[in-house]
DNA sequence: ATTATCTATAGATCTATAGATAATGC
DNA sequence: ATTATCTATAGATCTATAGATAATGC
């Protein structure tokens, strides 16, 4: 029955419950959905260890210090956001169909947050980010804004690229689609969630009702021909 | 020159550099600030005594525990755009005026959070609020986003109130507003800023150019009325 | 007498290191 | 021999309390 297969090393005190996955994504795990629960100083160590079901010093077996978890789980877990959205907009200079683009990249973007493990986008806002040890991604997610300034500024109107900078039209569109984080906090997102954001953002751009369907409707065929 | 102001009791080992400020409130002010720029787990007594001039123990005389800190900062600097927002509303079920309500709102709610002591708004994106002892505060936001809700059901157009029910209009709308309040931590917001975010919030509510027009020049009528 | 501070400290953490130990791999 | 754990612990915190002290108020 409880075949537990067993590995190189000593054995924990309490064996491990999926002995598949390695101990590094366990401690990454279990570090993921506490800093986002707790907060990354109000967890310690001890807490992360005993999520994992090993001692407290084991953890430092497999990373050098509390940080380096941190800092993996932003360089990894976070963020496969933007690979997505590169891939979505290279092919998309033309006018035409930034609108379209913009709702693909939105709406990815929304699934992604709404999808990643322990809603670990979370870990973004929290003050400890903000230290220049983590500046690396931090400059990632600045592509990521600067991507979606250009491509609204490319879908939108004419009087809202007049009076919205790309920069700001960046910043104010990523804070929409990041929506997704705050209600993940309350509830799981629905489809009719990822449509509001998207289109959401599309009326912010100054498009019309009709302009948005369209939009919304190339968007699908756009997404199914790079998935 | 240096008229040093004699208080009741025993002397700090540092005078005070502003007698006139309670200790409580130079308590609180340095607290924010902590709190904001580290993280509230981060921030110890100590750090707060510090910034103050005063010893760590002293803090306990003003407050019983570092949590009564946080909670009266909550309590208090955060959210006086709640009666603002309830004062501007009032007056405006009628469906005409209702986009330049909207307006009017989310401009007041930009400024306030601009202008808050140390960026306060912060402080709702921290875990350590979502602990129930902190409910009261959470439920005054709730009445925030629905006073959101409601207005913006009021101003968008037909297709846009099909589409997203208040409750969710009334999120995406807070949202936008509060990305001043991740302006601040790169630079200080202007009042460009200010129309940007109340005209995307209109936009969002499917409302054409030339509406958002009318409703800005509204909101400002609107807005010397009540000052 | 009252007030607002101070000094000193208990007791509970917390992170990280040192060195032992119990498996597998070869 | 190598690997992954364990136990034990040093040293640095951190929060909160106890009791002393130096002002003003009456």
């Amino acid at each position: 029955m409880t075949t537990t297969r067993p590995r190189q090393g000593r054995p924990r005190h309490t064996p491990p419950s999926d002995p598949r996955t390695s101990a590094r994504e366990q401690i990454l795990d279990a570090a993921g959905a506490l800093f986002v629960e707790r907060g990354i100083a109000a967890t310690s160590t001890r807490m992360i260890a005993e999520r994992v079901g090993i001692r407290q010093a084991s953890l430092y077996y497999h990373f050098t210090t509390k940080d380096e978890i941190l800092a993996e789980l932003l360089a990894t877990s976070v963020r496969p956001s933007l690979e997505m959205v590169e891939r979505i907009q290279a092919p998309v200079p033309e006018r035409a169909r930034a609108a379209a683009a913009l709702y693909a990249v939105a709406a990815t973007d929304v699934r992604t947050l709404s999808r990643t493990p322990y809603n670990i986008g979370t870990l973004y806002l929290l003050p400890e980010v903000r230290a220049e040890r983590f500046d690396a991604f931090r400059a990632e997610r600045g592509r990521l804004q600067k991507s979606y300034g250009t491509l609204g500024a490319l879908a939108a109107t004419e009087s809202v690229v007049g009076s919205l900078p790309a920069e700001r039209l960046g910043q104010l569109l990523i804070q929409l689609v990041e929506v997704v984080i705050q209600i993940r906090r309350f509830r799981e997102p629905e489809a009719a969630d990822t449509d509001a954001i998207a289109s959401s953002c599309l009326r912010l751009c100054g498009l019309s009702e009709s302009a948005v369907t369209t939009a919304r409707n190339e968007a699908h065929t756009l997404l199914n021909h790079l998935a």
